[in-house]
RNA sequence: GGGCCCAUAGCUCAGUUGGUUAGAGCGCGUCCCUGAUAAGGACGAGGUCAGAAGUUCGACUCUUCUUGGGCCCA
């Protein structure tokens, strides 16, 4: 039966035997193959983690609704494929794996081979991949394990190759020129979406004011502005707007051009010679700043009109260098400006640049300025800090770079709104085809939506190449011809090659191995090879959705591969064979971290589903916000503050974490920290008590609920009142998981178990104390009985192993038929026979009258001790005057309160004595001098008369021969309860004590006072909680007549067999109200 | 400049068809409690629900604007 509850809940220790437990039993397997074949299927889609570190207590949210809402729909009978998603390629990996080689930059990768450094990151992902499935098992996450899919999986590649294939067919792959921000020490570009997260931070830059003189005239110049003095030296013009009002001004010497919105940065005196438009400007030619840079020598400089000029900062004037700059280099294809690219790929200047050849762009910017100063050009520097772009690897600043990338064309932006886009229009564009499949999605809140919406909408061209070593091998065959192809999976490229194949059969599609194979060009006929490029990392996350489903056993992963147990098949899963794949295509929920997301991995399965399909790959999109600290502050290795699972874990356990995650708001910032962590494990121990407390008396009384059911007929109460809200709470519970609120369900079992502890157990003690095993005290074991049971049920998906560590003892061993695991149990339904609304409303009130009596005795200093003879209770509204009429609940309250009776009554004011306070501000202006004896007057009167004024009765005095008339609004009433009573109100609620007592009150209470020192007498003595005493007693002679008078009471509350008096006790002197007593109490001899 | 989100007690946060008196935890104050006791409980103080206007019989809730903060895009 029964085992003792520990009086420390533990969850770390608790965890750690209920995870073997697990082991032991696989109760997982149970329960995955009771449920397979179910026609019943969750869908569910996991987001790849990325396998390079361990995890932090961040990764454990989003992972605790993955498990909470897997194992929800498991208890209902759901058969799902717990297929976990490693993420293997790209650039962090590699980051990483330089950092533990102490590489510097992509030359020391080169020298250590390709082939070496693309097996470190493979051993690099194998590692990670096992920690973190180690600690999501630590977490409770009920995955398939030994099958998860990893994205570097051959057919996850080939998969990808089919998709850019298909993008190939439409015409949407082109090589690109453009400017991208670019990080010279990883020597790659990065695609707007990764400059978005982690991309911007606060930098200071040497600015500078630079002056431009303007041929053919003598000593008059544009003044320029450039944050960026490196990208001077690629100057090909000025942009003027054309509508701006610009000034000529005399400076000594000197003749400036300059936006007059924008004079204040002029240094100094000086002279508005004459105000003209811009356009007037456009088309001079000036002298270049770095105009003697053999890069320089065919560059005409000119001013050219530009819309986009803006008289924010600066000067109204803006240096225009193609070769560096996003929107320098539009422009220069509008206005045919020749583009000068000065850096290489790791920010060194190129041949051309004079003294800068080879050196680095970020060691430049002082002998810029210093030159341009020798050469008389600088106006003014000075420092400025703004928000500037880093590489959100290596935090390198970035510079932009006139590069030659990959990209699949997004399709035109219309200038409407979506709604107005015509199919014609939206067939040309692939981005309003994304968004209907984000339209046909459930986001989950309800903003994502908007939020991927004006994504897509602003969206570049997605740029798939770098210029990198560990990823996906882009099938991309360039030939010298200028064609180029793409190859569609590994059938296509065995069919095409000419050369390399035997070389690279039988390796995975990376480099170096992949890159030896070569095709015909089937334009020209020479043979080519692939793009040295692998593939931005959201396509391997973004195919997911395709690669990854196919039957468990025959997926990627490392370890498969190792023992031979893994063949790659190109025919296997999609697109060869969809026949597994639709069954669990598309899914029907995922779940992962909003912010970053929606340009990240929700936009790449949008965009590759929508390419391959023409459908979202979802269903539903549950997003949560961020973990900070506990200060809100941001999570930071470096800043010490942020928080390694493994810590947590074993600090606070896994259940604890799950529930804090459970009961957050989804869409806020989750503050986590061990302080606020304690906190909610606090609010759990309450569960934890009630739970003690069953199974204390349980055990005491031999009870077992194996087979034994409630009769409803006999149920008090209080019974049937918890059983309401249990049945309610199922209720909440379901339909707040049906609607991915973990949240509600939290706090729903938090109140449920606030009235099961403090109202139910605490108003039911007795029950379960009484010696007699009676049909009564069966019911109340039965009742809590099927609450914890009930709840534990309803909790387990939030809290597996806590909820397990119950259900065996609480259930499993008195039941020995019931399921092995609460796991392998029916996830509850309400009994909706047992809901009975009216009565939980009404114990509400019962119990606010509770509080309301609690008040009234703290206010008039009575306390509970001391027994009164009635309250009095009144509520305006008849409809709840009604429960008054259950002597059940007058008992409860009579007894809560330690009061002998309740009444009802409809007339308060027998009890109150009003008072009316004149209100002179208004008095004053209608009565002038007179206020004061009027004021008077109103001090005076009597409480039935200000009664009535309440009830909005006018009062009419005669004054000085006068009748005046004072009204409610000129007076403020005040209510004092007549002596010897106390009220208290609060909305209709009105409750009235009866303060006075008599003689046999007194006694009572005294009996009651003394029973309480006889208690901490005992406690104080060590005795347990059965032992019998004998008590002793001499002293004052009201206190021993209340003992004589209450033997029996006393006697019984105490477990007192003898109660005598005795002159000669030795004693403890106790003292209530003023008077002494000896008591003595020995333990009884049985 | 555009988009999205947020603002409720000292702190952290709940509060959905718009409805009487806006809640919880922590903290604070005063107490109670031998039968869950290294626990538990009661009572209390603390709010112009950021501000303004509008819609409405009625607004923390809906609309618009303003202010402050966060995120994204340009």
């Amino acid at each position: 039966m029964y085992k003792d509850v520990p009086q420390n809940l533990d969850f770390p220790e608790l965890e750690k035997r209920i995870q073997k437990f697990w082991e032991d039993n696989k109760t997982f397997e149970k329960l995955t193959a009771r449920n397979r074949g179910s026609d019943k299927r969750f869908r569910f889609l996991d987001g790849p983690i990325t396998a390079n570190n361990p995890m932090g207590v961040h990764h454990a949210w989003g992972r605790t609704y993955k498990d909470l809402y897997q194992r929800y729909k498991a208890m209902q009978g759901y058969d799902g494929r717990y297929q976990n998603g490693f993420d293997c390629q790209g650039l962090w990996v590699e980051v990483e794996v330089e950092k533990e080689l102490g590489f510097k930059s992509k030359k020391d990768i080169e020298t250590f081979g390709l082939d070496n450094f693309v097996n470190k990151c493979k051993e690099r992902v194998d590692k990670y991949s096992k920690v973190q499935t180690d600690q999501s098992k630590r977490l409770g996450f009920w995955m398939d394990w030994d099958n998860s899919y990893f994205t570097m999986a051959p057919e996850n590649n080939y998969a990808i190759w089919h998709f850019l294939n298909k993008c190939y067919q439409n015409g949407w792959i082109y090589k690109g020129n453009d400017v991208m921000p670019w990080c010279a020490r990883c020597g790659i570009a990065l695609s707007d979406m990764e400059i978005a997260t982690e991309g911007y931070e606060e930098k200071t830059h040497k600015s500078v004011y630079i002056k431009l003189p303007i041929n053919g005239r003598t000593s008059e110049f544009l003044l320029v502005w450039t944050t960026t003095p490196w990208t001077l030296t690629s100057n090909v013009a000025v942009a003027v707007h054309p509508d701006f009002i610009y000034l000529k001004v005399q400076q000594g010497e000197e003749t400036f051009y300059l936006a007059k919105g924008r004079k204040e940065i002029l240094k100094g005196e000086y002279k508005i010679l004459e105000e003209l438009p811009g356009k007037s400007l456009v088309g001079l030619k000036y002298q270049g700043p770095f105009s003697y840079l053999p890069a320089q020598s065919a560059v005409e400089h000119r001013t050219v009109a530009w819309k986009d000029v803006t008289e924010e900062d600066g000067t109204g004037m803006v240096h225009i260098a193609p070769g560096c700059g996003k929107e320098d280099f539009a422009l220069s294809k509008q206005e045919k400006l020749p583009v000068v690219a000065p850096l290489d790929e790791a920010g060194n200047y190129l041949e051309g640049f004079d003294w800068l050849s080879g050196k680095n762009v970020s060691q430049v910017a002082d002998d810029i300025i210093a030159d341009l100063k020798k050469r008389g050009l600088l106006y003014h520097a000075h420092k400025f800090t703004h928000r500037y772009p880093v590489c959100w690897r290596c935090h390198s600043e970035l510079v932009f770079r006139l590069v030659n990338e990959w990209f699949i064309s997004m399709g035109p932006v219309y200038d409407k709104p979506y709604d107005q886009v015509t199919v014609k229009e939206k067939e040309n564009s692939l981005r309003y085809r994304i968004m209907d499949s984000v339209k046909t999605a459930r986001w989950i809140p309800e903003f994502g939506e908007s939020r991927e919406m004006d994504w897509l909408k602003n969206m570049n061209d997605w740029c798939i190449s770098k210029k990198r070593y560990w990823g996906l091998a882009l099938p991309i065959f360039e030939c010298k011809c200028g064609h180029f192809e793409v190859i569609g999976g590994y059938n296509e490229l065995q069919q095409r090659a000419v050369s390399g194949w035997e070389k690279f059969q039988g390796h995975s599609p990376h480099r170096p191995w992949v890159d030896q194979v070569g095709i015909k060009c089937s334009k020209c006929g020479q043979e080519t090879s692939r793009i040295p490029d692998v593939g931005n990392p959201w396509l391997d996350a973004g195919i997911v959705s395709y690669a990854t489903i196919v039957p468990p056993d025959e997926c990627y992963t490392p370890d498969k591969e190792k023992s031979g147990k893994y063949k790659f098949d190109p025919d296997r899963g999609y697109p060869a064979n969809k026949e597994y794949w639709k069954q669990w295509f598309p899914a029907e929920f995922i779940t992962e971290c909003f912010p970053g997301q929606f340009r990240n991995w929700f936009y790449a399965i949008l965009t590759m589903s929508t390419v391959l399909e023409g459908r979202a790959p979802f269903q539903t999109l549950l997003g949560h916000a961020l973990v900070k600290d506990e200060k809100g502050d941001e999570m930071h290795k470096s800043r010490g503050n942020s928080i390694p699972f493994d810590e947590a874990a074993d600090k606070i356990g896994a259940d604890l974490m799950r529930w804090i995650f459970c009961r957050q708001n989804a869409t806020q910032n989750l503050h986590f920290g061990y302080h606020t962590a304690a906190e909610f494990k606090r609010k759990l121990l309450t569960l934890h008590n009630v739970y003690s407390f069953y199974i204390t008396y349980a055990k005491l009384d031999n009870f077992n609920p194996a087979g034994k059911t409630l009769d409803p007929d006999k149920l008090t109460l209080l019974d049937r009142w918890i059983l309401s809200e249990l049945n309610l709470l199922i209720q909440t519970a379901k339909a707040s998981l049906d609607n991915y609120e973990a949240m509600t369900l939290a706090r729903k079992i938090e109140a449920f178990v606030e009235d099961l502890s403090t109202w139910y157990v605490r108003r039911s003690r007795r029950r379960f104390w009484k010696s007699e095993s009676d049909s009564d005290k069966e019911l109340a074991y039965l009742t809590l009985y099927q609450c914890l049971e009930t709840l534990i049920r309803l909790m387990a998906p939030v809290m597996p192993f806590w909820t397990e560590e119950i259900y065996q003892n609480l259930v499993r061993s008195a039941d020995p038929q019931a399921p092995e695991s609460v796991h392998l149990t029916e996830y509850p339904s309400a009994d909706e026979k047992m809901i009975d609304q009216k009565l939980s409303e009404e114990m509400a009130l019962v119990r606010k009258v509770v509080s309301l009596g609690h008040a009234a005795r703290k206010d008039s200093k009575m306390k509970v001790r001391q027994p009164l003879q009635k309250i009095y209770y009144n509520n305006n509204n008849v409809e709840n005057n009604l429960y008054l009429k259950d002597d059940e609940y007058k008992y409860i309250i009579c007894e809560e309160l330690n009061i002998k009776g309740i009444e009802l009554t409809n007339n308060v004011s027998q009890f109150i004595n009003y008072r009316a306070k004149p209100i002179l501000a208004t008095l004053g202006p209608k009565y002038g001098k007179n206020v004061k004896t009027i004021a008077d007057l109103i001090s005076n009167l009597p409480s039935t008369d200000v009664y009535k004024l309440k009830l909005s009765v006018p009062r009419e005095f005669d004054f000085q021969g006068n009748t005046i008339k004072v009204v409610a609004d000129d007076i403020e009433i005040i209510e004092e309860p007549l002596p010897n009573y106390m009220i208290k109100r609060e909305g209709d609620e009105i409750i009235i004590l009866d303060l006075t007592l008599n003689e046999s009150l007194i006694g009572e209470g005294l009996a009651r006072e003394l029973v309480h020192k006889i208690q901490n007498l005992r406690k104080d003595s060590g005795l347990e909680v059965a032992d019998r005493i004998e008590i002793t007693y001499s002293g004052d002679g009201e206190l021993e007549a209340a003992l004589r008078g209450h033997d029996k009471y006393i006697k019984s509350e105490t477990l007192a067999v003898i109660l005598e008096k005795d002159p000669a006790v030795a004693g403890q002197k106790i003292e209530i109200n003023g008077k002494e007593i000896t008591i003595s109490i020995n333990q009884a001899q049985t």
